[in-house]
DNA sequence: ATGTCAATGCACACTGGTGTGCAGTGTGAT
DNA sequence: ATCACACTGCACACCAGTGTGCATTGACAT
C-alpha cells in the first residue's frame, strides 16, 4: 500500500511537525509568526509555505483538526445515553486536554481569521446547544439563557479556568466542571455527586 | 478661571472626540489604526499624534479612564455595606453600560499592550477578588475556585453575555446577573430574590 | 495688525510580516 | 548512475501600519 514509503512519510512527518509546533506557538502567542512557527518546527520558512499556501491555510487546518477531535469526544459522551447534566460532566472531563492543545483557536476567534475559524467551529458549536437544549428540556438545566447563548458561556467559563495561568496553582478541572455545571443551573450538591460518580 | 478659555477648550474637544470615538472603533476591531480612529475623529491622523504621541499613549489613556469608572463604581457599591451578593448584583447593575464602553480593553488585554493594561487593571482586579472574598468568608458565595479566579470568571462571563451578539436579540443584563451569581455559588431562588429587590 | 498655535496635508523613513522565485544540495527511488 | 524532489538559503516585491518633519492655513488672542 505505502507506494513511496520512506519519501512520502518523511514529508508528512515534517507536516505533521509543522502543525504541531504551530499549536504550541501559537498557543503561547496568537500573534507569531511564520518565520517564528518554521523556527520551532526545526526547519526555514520557505518550507512551511512549501506545505501550507497561506497562513490562513495552517490555521485553517488546525481548526479541521480540532473540529475532528472535538466532534469524535462529543459523539462518544452523546453515545452513552445518560443525562444531559451526567453527559457534560463526562464532555468536560474528555475535552480537558484538547481544550488546552487548541487554546490558540478560541484567542483566534476574534480577529483577522475569526470568519473562518468560526465557520469551522459551527458544526461543534451546535452540538454543544444541543446538549443543552436537551438539558434544559428535562429540566436538568436552567433556562436563564437560551441554550446557544449558555452552551457557549458555559465552555468560556471552561476554557477560561484552563488556560488561566496563576502565579502559583496549576489549573483544576474539577473546579473547572463544578463551576460550569453551576452556571448551568446544576445544583452544588448534584454537581458534586456526579463528579464523584466519575472514574 | 479659564485663562486661554476657547482655545484650550475646543482643544480639549478635539482630544476628548478622538477618546471617545476611539472606544468606539475599537470596539468594533481592535486591530484599527490611527488613521481608522482619526477618520472616524473627523480629523487627520497627524493630528491624533499631536495628542497621543504614539498608539500606546492611546490605549493607556484610554484604561485609565475606565479604571477610574470601575473604580468609583466598585467604591460606591461597597459604600452601602450590604451583603456581599447584594453588592455584587448593584455592582453589575451598575457595571453594565461601562462594560460595553470599554469592551475593546478585554479583547487588547491578551496582545501587544497586555502588559500595560493588566498592570492598569491590576487594582479593579483586587477590589473585585476582595468583594468575592467577602463573600466567601461571609459563606455566601462558594469556595470551589480561589477568589482571584472565581472573580475574574465570573466577571468574564458577565462580559461574555454583555458583548455577545446574537442574531435577533439583545443581551440581557437580568440573566447575564443570574448567571454570574450562579457561578458564584448562590442558589438560583437566592439570586431571582436578590434581582427582584433592584430599583 | 500681528503673533500664536491647533489643525492640516504632504513627505518620508522604518518596521515587520507575507508570499514568491529560483538556484543549489542531499537523500531516497528506479 | 541518475532522476525526482523535499528542503535550503537567499533574493525580492509588496503591504499596512507607525511615527516624524515641515511648510501652510486659519481662527483666536493681544
Amino acid at each position: 500500500m505505502p507506494a513511496e514509503s520512506s519519501r512520502l512519510r518523511s514529508m508528512n512527518e515534517t507536516r505533521d511537525r509543522i502543525l504541531d509546533v504551530a499549536l504550541d506557538v501559537l498557543g503561547d502567542n496568537p500573534d507569531a509568526g511564520m518565520g517564528d512557527i518554521a523556527t520551532a518546527a526545526g526547519v526555514v520558512r520557505r518550507t512551511v509555505y512549501g506545505h501550507f499556501p497561506s497562513r490562513l491555510d495552517l490555521i485553517r487546518t488546525l481548526t479541521e483538526r480540532a473540529v475532528a477531535e472535538m466532534t469524535d469526544v462529543l459523539a462518544e459522551v452523546n453515545a452513552a445515553a445518560a443525562e444531559a447534566d451526567a453527559t457534560w460532566v463526562a464532555f468536560i472531563a474528555r475535552i480537558w486536554p484538547v481544550t488546552h492543545r487548541y487554546r490558540v483557536l478560541l484567542a483566534l476567534r476574534r480577529g483577522e481569521y475569526g470568519e473562518a475559524i468560526h465557520s469551522l467551529l459551527g458544526p461543534v458549536d451546535e452540538l454543544l446547544a444541543d446538549l443543552v437544549r436537551r438539558g434544559q428540556d428535562s429540566s436538568r438545566f436552567a433556562r436563564h439563557l437560551p441554550a446557544g447563548t449558555l452552551s457557549q458561556v458555559a465552555y468560556g467559563a471552561v476554557f477560561a479556568i484552563a488556560t488561566s495561568d496563576l502565579p502559583n496553582e496549576n489549573p483544576d478541572p474539577r473546579a473547572a466542571t463544578i463551576t460550569s455545571l453551576l452556571m448551568l443551573g446544576v445544583p452544588e450538591t448534584r454537581a458534586i455527586a456526579l463528579l464523584d460518580d466519575q472514574p
